[in-house]
DNA sequence: CTCTGGTTTCACAAATTCGTGAAGTTACTG
DNA sequence: CAGTAACTTCACGAATTTGTGAAACCAGAG
């Protein structure tokens, strides 16, 4: 462990590791019951919270106080879902985890992706109800719905970039 | 059972309720990976499916094949978070559940308050780091992008309130 | 005021999810 | 070509969640 980087002192060396483990936990949990998975929610955000957004597995399970295992497989739904990124340094034995530099934004790109999918579940309800009948109806007024949405949702993250330059 | 709602033929009477059912539990798991507790999921699914969108707990319990304990629980989540209204009918002892006319309307108000409680968790993590910190400044940036994401929110869904005008 | 249909609550059993320890893999190092 | 550090996979035990049956509870009807 070097001791440079997000675990220990880092910049302006102001970091109480007691205050910063409390929110990291309390932060995780709001995202737990938004429907994250635990320790995905607890290694996010250790990395949203570390100076280089960048640990190494090791740095990890000693933040958490968990297996290395433990990490493993959280780091794999978080990579699997395009939050994090695993940096492979060619001449070393360590993976390190890197949160995207904008995280929301491959965030809002994955609610795409779930939206698709709701769409296509959609399309097959509305085969099943026969789009002449209310539930038709319903389930079509919903596809239009996600369908606008998924539309809008691009537009301002394009509105979104443009802000941030 | 009166038979004239939502379960046996309705309107035009071509559902074919095996299809439907398995239609509700396909489309009730895809709402489960996007983090909606079982029951919930199935007993939303069964309202947007019915014609009435509207069902008493014991049409419920047969249609899903579950206890009535099962379908007071998943009822009760539902109106919480606003998704199904309880209807009264002042005269009987039946409780109808209604899911709401614009359903994504009022998910999208849920997920403001949501959005809200991300909010104020960051505001204490950027307390907790300092803001002169790099891991201060993410979570400040953030913190914006979930301000913008509010807003955004808000003119989106007056734009749909009028396309659908 | 009692009877009865309907819903909710509670304790428990079943199923799932979660995290650990230990063995197995992979790939730098000497 | 070993030796070894790091990560991953696997089987198991623990804890949480989920749904059920049974009893309690409420409210309308006679």
């Amino acid at each position: 462990m070097g001791g440079t980087d997000g675990v220990g002192t880092d910049g302006v060396g102001r970091r109480d590791p007691a205050v910063v483990g409390e929110f990291v936990e309390r932060f995780a949990a709001v995202l737990v019951d938004a429907g994250f998975p635990r320790m995905p929610a607890r290694v996010f955000t250790a990395l949203l919270t570390s100076d280089s957004g960048r640990l190494t597995s090791a740095e990890l399970g000693e933040l958490l106080r968990v297996s290395p295992a433990a990490v493993s497989g959280a780091v794999r739904y978080l990579v699997q879902v395009d939050l994090v990124r695993r940096e492979h340094e060619p001449g070393s034995r360590r993976d390190h985890y890197r949160i995207h530099d904008h995280v929301w934004y491959e965030a809002t790109t994955n609610r795409d992706r779930t939206l698709a999918r709701w769409e296509t579940g959609l399309v097959e309800g509305i085969a099943a109800l026969g789009e002449d009948t209310p539930a038709g109806r319903r389930l079509a007024e919903s596809l239009e719905f996600f369908g606008f949405l998924r539309v809008e949702l691009a537009q301002m993250m394009d509105r979104w970039r443009a802000r941030r330059a």
